[in-house]
DNA sequence: CGCAATCGATAACAGTCTCTGATCAATGAA
DNA sequence: TTCATTGATCAGAGACTGTTATCGATTGCG
């Protein structure tokens, strides 16, 4: 019984979570056969059957949803003991962070420094995404934390605000030089998945301006590159362009739209890990500026 | 940080309560270098002291403190949950027990073989020694569990009544043959500790018996010796001396004294490990008679 | 002061455990 | 049927844990 260490009782929340051994293995960075040898051990341990199969799946029987149930509080209380006895100096895990292309521009450069110089130990997996796709892989469980843009709202999702960044119009130099912003200049965008195409949008219509086409691009370094070699304009963030516009690459073509693109963090909002929820502390002590 | 079992919290707790290394591995069963190396996998884990060299001993530094402090209940739940999964079948440990002389005949046979059949892999350690020493070994960690007799009460400590046996007044068959009890038949009894003397000596006087002498043995099963082998009468537990009545070896020299010796199961107040708790639940449900 | 006792650290070695990688059987979907 | 997925199983390599036998440091006692 004393030879059941924390790492099984995380296995069974993560296979709860889950669903499957083979995903709490990829989740946890093991193999599968690890897993179902620690399930055996618990197992045998325990001396009950804590899983039933099920078809090709494994599902808890009742009292491993009772066990899981109650481990799941004071697995979070023992994490949560030891990274504050070690003024978390001493964290030690594998954190999944989704964001969100824009977001990742602005956000995640500098959190990702501020981990590694506070939370040695902590390794961070990153992986860029829609914003849709990462409310399915946080509930899923897939990533733990997310970067998003644009102020968002679902139930089963826990997020603070993290900052604004503003927008500017931009199109390559030469494109200004051969006449600037007229009716025949393409524009580009979002899909509308971002707010970034309500802006766009929205601040054409301000102005008057139906251009001659509306192109979208699913990513955003993309859309600089095209719009930097003299295909179109764009609303981009400003942030992303800064450095091209002092370099001359770039030249603003039409006043700065009002809107700005807000950056939240996001976790579940039932994430009960210690260790995620202070990541998402300091997450919301960021402050992104333009 | 996974890497901690639950062993490592429970050595943690146990170094806390018992003071030293030594102590801490004498109780868990195992070495002093197997702790120390427990530790260090803690303080190595966490990156931070948990104890501090102060003279030859170990103390806990401040955060060593904390961190115990939080980490009792949460282990506690743990063990209790993991043992409620499995409804105690797989309960394993070692549990030490005390007992008083006369409580452990009457008391130990019957639990020793209950806990035995129903609770496989728990394993017992039995230590007979007087009740009063029982008292500070159970508040010093030394045992969890103890069986006394006669009503006690201390602070720190929690009891059950278990049930009683009645009393009898007996002498060897020839000492009976050679006159039975009169004021030259030595009487015997034990050192005032027990609540048996208290009997013997209310019961002397209740006859208005003077005997020619008041010997004592701190060990009941000796003074059965002694007066089975015509050395004298003595006030003993019923059940202890049933079958050298029925045998003919004893005989009852004076009517049974009123009094009955009252049995208790004991633990500290402050238990918290749910085996532990287990057994003095089940100790509590024990009905001795005689 | 010297001596014995106690405390914890350390090194070497043996035994055990745990992970991985390569399979295999069972199930369900195309 | 064929293919993809899920979990079980097994052999081997590597890591870990515990024990024994020591050591240095400190304390208490003559």
């Amino acid at each position: 019984m004393k030879r059941i260490a924390l790492y099984h009782l995380e296995t069974l929340l993560w296979i709860a979570r889950l669903g499957t051994f083979r995903a709490a293995a990829e989740r946890l960075n093991t193999t599968q056969p690890a897993i179902s040898a620690r399930v055996r051990e618990i197992e045998d341990q325990l001396g009950i059957a804590v899983f039933r199969r099920e078809g090709r799946n494994m599902v808890l029987t009742a009292r491993g949803r009772r066990l899981v149930q109650e481990c799941e509080p004071l697995w979070a209380g023992f994490e949560k003991a030891l990274l504050t006895a070690s003024g978390f100096e001493g964290a030690t895990g594998v954190v999944r962070i989704g964001s969100g292309e824009i977001a990742a521009a602005s956000c995640l450069p500098g959190f990702v420094h501020a981990v590694e110089r506070e939370l040695p130990g902590v390794t961070l997996e990153l992986e860029l995404d829609l914003t849709a796709r990462m409310f399915q892989q946080l509930l899923g469980g897939t990533i733990d934390l997310a970067f998003l843009a644009g102020p968002v709202a679902s139930p089963g999702i826990r997020t603070a605000p993290i900052g604004a960044v503003g927008l500017v119009w931009v199109a390559s130099a030469a494109t200004v030089r051969a006449g600037g912003f007229d009716q025949s200049l393409p524009v580009w965008s979002i899909p509308d998945h971002s707010p970034l195409h309500g802006v766009t949008v929205g601040s054409l219509s301000a102005h008057g301006i139906v251009p001659r086409s509306l192109g979208t691009c699913n990513n955003v370094r993309t859309l600089i590159d095209i719009v930097s070699g003299g295909g179109g304009a764009a609303v981009l963030p400003e942030p992303m362009v800064r450095q091209m516009l002092e370099s001359g690459a770039l030249a603003e073509v039409l006043p700065r739209p009002d809107r700005t693109i807000q950056f939240e963090a996001a976790i579940r909002r039932t994430e009960s890990d210690p260790l995620v929820l202070e990541l998402f502390r300091r997450a919301g002590e960021l402050r992104i500026e333009s």
